[in-house]
DNA sequence: TATCATTCCATAGTATACTAACTATTTTGC
DNA sequence: GCAAAATAGTTAGTATACTATGGAATGATA
């Protein structure tokens, strides 16, 4: 069945050879698709890194009941105290509702307050509560560990090799992407 | 405010250097930390970089109606129909709950057909509507795509290296997690 | 001063991803 | 043959992340 599937196509590959695809030069050939495996995606790879490397932080946080997605935030705050809401999410990387929701989050946990602004009555604050701040030492390091894992058995060179190309990656998706998306860190 | 914080943060540092922090040598000393800034982490720019993908992939696919997390399961099942679902978790690097929910969407949506085994009744196979496999010559190549605008810039070694870079890293956090989680795409 | 454009945060809705636990079925070991 | 262990999928619950949109406040312009 499956095998009669794979004969079908090839043969209407096959017929359609003369023809152009639209916007592209030759037709599909699935034969020829280096990125049939999912491993050979930078995509595929840049997402499995990610998962792991929350699961890996968040394993060394949840004892203090910060999940990964709270230390993001924390870290950011732990640098720099009284950002708005919206300069927060720049700093994490992230889209301003999920920010909401996220403070909501970290404020009901105890880990942050949010104050207005005295002189912007759109803006709103965001600060550690005394207890996140005494968790820095105990977590800030965190990060640390897990990069080490993450990059053993690799030379100093090559993990910054490795942070130069996925910025590149990023900063390459984000210019052809031309959707708007802001992720400053200045 | 902030710059009271950080001076009383440093006094009480110095004043703990006789002091061993629990299972670290030297106390956390916020003025060497390294990963302080979210971009020097590869936690981070992983994160970044996945997302950005994410996005890229499915201003290519959602055209035809299909999501960046929907084209993930496609792509495997272009491959090979007939997978179980728990093959397909493995393959799609997914948790099978994840997968679950996934497919009772694609099922939905028209793109995939779920079959009882007939040979273990715990077993459901997961095949391929017509219409998406009609989908496969205009949708495989998205990611082809994406990769080339995610390297633009780099050299084919650079390429390989950064995909050797990140296979490393997730081989490493797999390891050191030590949880159980499969990915195996064999 | 009035109007329009922009900014900031919040809400609503949906997708994605996980953990914990459960049910039914099959396999294994005695 | 039977009980225990393993397997496959499912449900429930929660966190994370996004898009679209709305309301209030502020800034820019005429």
């Amino acid at each position: 069945m499956w095998d009669r599937y794979r004969l079908a196509h090839e043969v209407s590959i096959a017929g359609s050879r003369g023809r152009r695809d639209k916007g592209r030069m030759n037709p599909y050939d699935p034969g020829k698709d280096p990125f049939a495996h999912p491993s050979s995606s930078l995509g595929y790879l840049t997402r499995i890194a990610f998962r792991r490397f929350s699961r890996a932080l968040e394993k060394r946080t949840l004892e203090q009941g910060v999940s990964s997605g709270q230390w993001r935030f924390l870290r950011v705050l732990w640098q720099e105290e009284g950002l708005t809401q919206r300069e927060l999410s720049l700093r994490v990387g992230m889209r301003e509702p999920t920010t909401v929701v996220a403070l909501r989050g970290l404020e009901k946990s105890g880990f942050v307050e949010r104050r207005p602004s005295t002189d912007d009555r759109r803006k709103v604050h965001v600060y550690l509560t005394p207890h996140a701040r005494s968790l820095r030492g105990a977590l800030a390091p965190a990060i640390a560990d897990v990069n080490a894992v993450a990059t053993a058995g690799m030379t100093d060179a090559e993990v910054r090799t490795l942070k130069r190309l996925l910025t590149l990656v990023g900063e390459n998706l984000l210019k052809a992407g031309g959707d708007g998306e802001a992720t400053t860190e200045a």
